[in-house]
DNA sequence: ATTTTGAGAAACCAAATGGTTGCGTATATT
DNA sequence: AATATACGCAACCATTTGGTTTCTCAAAAT
């Protein structure tokens, strides 16, 4: 049984009291876009909501959301709170994506073997 | 309202009459751990179901979702159909990435000019 | 001091998700 | 020809999800 490669994932990805991991937190397209805007400035729920068709209630939830997933850094100021996108958090799922990254890099080293084979092959005749 | 980065997002990757996306398509941990063992190699449902606790059936609908995703390629040889991990498909995961590669790899290298700049400081004094 | 505003929490709801069992059909095996 | 196997599909079910409205509370504004 190999389950244990999923099993394995879960532990690593994500302490047993966390329910939700990164990939459920980028699987909805609102919090991709939510994930985007504060990249590169902190945000409030209400500018957020601004941006959407949604309620800041619904916004909220998916700060929540991706808060369970140690995603946020927030700051209060006033009555206000800002939230800002911890970024190399973003960087597991660059890890992941890492094992089929060298996948597709081989296949394509090998396709530019063959070409340049070929091609040698077609310069001697 | 720019909401509009929210919808070019969706519209640059589905098509409208596509209902899922990559990225929901490995939200799920069963999903994720089927594209492992699928990668290197093609494999029937049967197969797969090996590999975990479910029924044929429930690794039957993950294959669906993955195929409506445009992640699988399949040969159907006599009774058995063997599926494989269309690996460029992968790379869309990798060019949303790409967003925010830049920004850490920027903060990094702004990291590294404040090093090397107090070492410089240091060096003179 | 009163009112307005920003935000989280709770209750609720329809739709989607992830699983099951049962069935029909095509291909292999005997 | 009869039986067994591999698969997909449909019906069903409990739970989760993504949204809403309503409520409460703390901080600003009047």
């Amino acid at each position: 049984m190999v389950a244990y490669i999923y099993a394995t994932e879960r532990l690593r990805n994500q302490p047993t009291f966390m329910k939700r991991d990164i990939f459920q937190a980028i699987a909805d397209p609102t919090r991709r876009a939510i994930l985007v805007l504060i990249a590169t400035q902190a945000l409030t729920p209400n500018a957020l909501a601004d941006q959407f068709d949604i309620t800041r209630q619904a916004v909220s939830k998916h700060i929540k959301i991706l808060n369970e997933c140690e995603l946020l850094k927030q700051e209060k100021v006033g009555r206000e709170i800002y939230y800002e996108l911890k970024i190399d958090k973003m960087k597991e799922v660059d890890q992941w994506l890492e094992q089929f990254r060298k996948i597709w890099e081989n296949r394509f080293d090998q396709l530019d073997d063959l070409l340049t084979k070929l091609k040698s092959e077609n310069d001697e005749s």
